[in-house]
DNA sequence: ACGCTACTTTACGTTAACGTAAACGTCAAC
DNA sequence: GTTGACGTTTACGTTAACGTAAAGTAGCGT
């Protein structure tokens, strides 16, 4: 069968990451690959589990909480308490994130808008920026003006 | 009129970070309030500053990412290029923040789709989980085994 | 056998974002 | 007039997420 699998270079590379990082999180029990001989070697498993990883750094968790999470896929002993356990820590990631979401999209919001803002800008004598359009001063309405 | 100000203690009340975090923010540029005496006093114009600082830390921007964003905001000597300048980083910000929600939103889903999954199961003798509805095995498809 | 390359472990260094402690100023209250 | 509550500066400590250097191993080509 095709065993694919990759060594940590090739991962490093592709991923864009260096192999210290995959020892690091393999220090930290984010990933345990097999070894031939000494030598690590990952499987696809892993190679997904770590663009798993990397996207949770990307949002913004720490190592930590996303070894958290990528605990929750592991369900335990089969007890029930267990499961709404794992249950209510999904959802309140989901939250987490979905708050983190508004965040990001308020910034959008405001960010573009001074980028309307801008692009409507031409300079004017004496250091001045007016609207391309109306000639009037800027009003800019920084965030923390009013 | 009701200039109406603030203590260092009063905003890292209402923000629920401490003095500490505020003096760091002024030691890095991203807010200068104003003296009484040798007292640090906050505007309202400060406060709505350091509110957008700490979104964007929320959101994953270091100190000196959210400086850079602040600095946007300072429109510069009147040259076209500045403006120019301004806009692009703007532009690119905005990009960045619109791939960080798709990282978010596909986490999201699938945490969701997780959370569905262990909503319809139940314990099982022998230590296993079933579906409540067919019986069957769970199939889990963590996001790395397949 | 020799060197090259990729890999390993061990261990100390670095940066960011504060925490924390020390030592001191100031003003109202008792 | 001294005790607090609140503020200040200075400066060293801490944690996370790696960087980086040292020293050794293992296979492969010539």
């Amino acid at each position: 069968m095709g065993e694919l699998a990759y060594s940590i270079k090739d991962l490093a590379a592709e991923f864009g990451i260096t192999a210290r990082t995959l020892r690091h999180y393999e220090e930290q029990g984010l990933v345990a690959p097999a070894r031939v001989g000494q030598n690590r070697t990952y499987s696809a498993a892993d190679r997904v589990r770590i663009a798993w990883i990397l996207r949770g750094r990307r949002v913004g968790f720490s190592l930590s909480e996303i070894a958290d999470m990528l605990r929750l896929y592991e369900l335990g002993d089969g007890r029930e308490t267990q499961r709404q356990v794992t249950l209510a820590k999904c959802r309140e990631r989901i939250a987490a994130l979905e708050a983190q979401r508004a965040d990001i999209d308020e910034t959008i919001t405001e960010l573009t808008g001074f980028c309307d803002t801008l692009e409507n800008l031409v300079p004017a004598p004496g250091g001045r920026w007016v609207r391309k359009d109306t000639g009037e001063p800027p009003q800019l309405r920084n965030p923390w003006d009013g």
